[in-house]
DNA sequence: ATTTATATCAGTAATGATTTCTAATATTAT
DNA sequence: ATAATATTAGAAATCATTACTGATATAAAT
């Protein structure tokens, strides 16, 4: 199916490259609503679906059962703060070859790995201190 | 909260110790069914919420967007099926060094990290084969 | 510019997994 | 036995997400 351009999905791509922080559909929702009053939650989940699909953002899951969404689509590694369950990116070299130590002593074929961190971010490590 | 003994836990958790490859809610209640025909699913999910609550079961979510569920709490790692969708264990030692690694170029504390693996799992590469 | 074709939209309804509610039942302690 | 209460079955509610529908916007053809 060919695209069309529409103002609705430059908005919510363009809302999620002003962020680091990996907004939820609902989120990103809230947002383009002040550019786009009548815009329609499903148009948001449509358009992240659709941008997701043809590799524009990536789709993230990190274990609290609610998707999000991340402009940034070369590969890097996530963290989740287990205090304010924020997302956010971490400057992390890739860890392929943990798939060939896993490959070793299994009889199929492993092809790739997802790998979140969690712990403790640094504004809720500075909180914490203070 | 103190716990009562509940014959429908039981089997729950009887029936998920004859199992490898981490059911979902769904399998469970199906196959309990055949023991309590009038068993709800409620009681289903409730009681895998407890077992895995007090730490008797792992609750596991490997973005398929389903909670499967594993009674071997022990430390371990999961393989998905990028063709079957099966989820099975993995006979890997521990990656904890990579929470140092990652922990090394980041402000905040990482406690530690979800992984699971994912690509062909030894049933579907011989189908490949053949 | 008009017309045509169709991708996209807003709004709403439907879905699927999971949780919560309620009155009845089962378990444990007294 | 009796009392106290955790647990149950069944149904309803919730939450994130997807699908449906007729109207609108976009891009191409005339």
């Amino acid at each position: 199916m060919i695209l069309k351009h529409s103002k609705q999905r430059d908005a919510i791509k363009g809302f999620l490259m002003t962020r680091k922080d990996h907004p939820t559909a609902d989120v990103v929702y809230s947002h383009v609503r002040k550019e786009f009053p009548n815009i329609s939650l499903g148009t948001v989940y449509r358009n992240l679906t659709l941008l997701s699909d043809i590799g524009e953002i990536l789709r993230i899951r990190v274990g609290d059962g609610i998707d999000h969404f991340d402009a940034t689509v070369e590969p890097h590694y996530h963290f989740v703060c287990t205090k304010c369950n924020g997302v956010s990116d971490l400057n992390l070299d890739s860890l392929n070859q943990i798939n060939e130590f896993a490959d070793a002593s299994f009889d199929g074929h492993i092809a790739g790995h997802v790998t979140y961190f969690y712990g403790t971010c640094p504004d809720c490590t500075k909180k914490t201190l203070s």
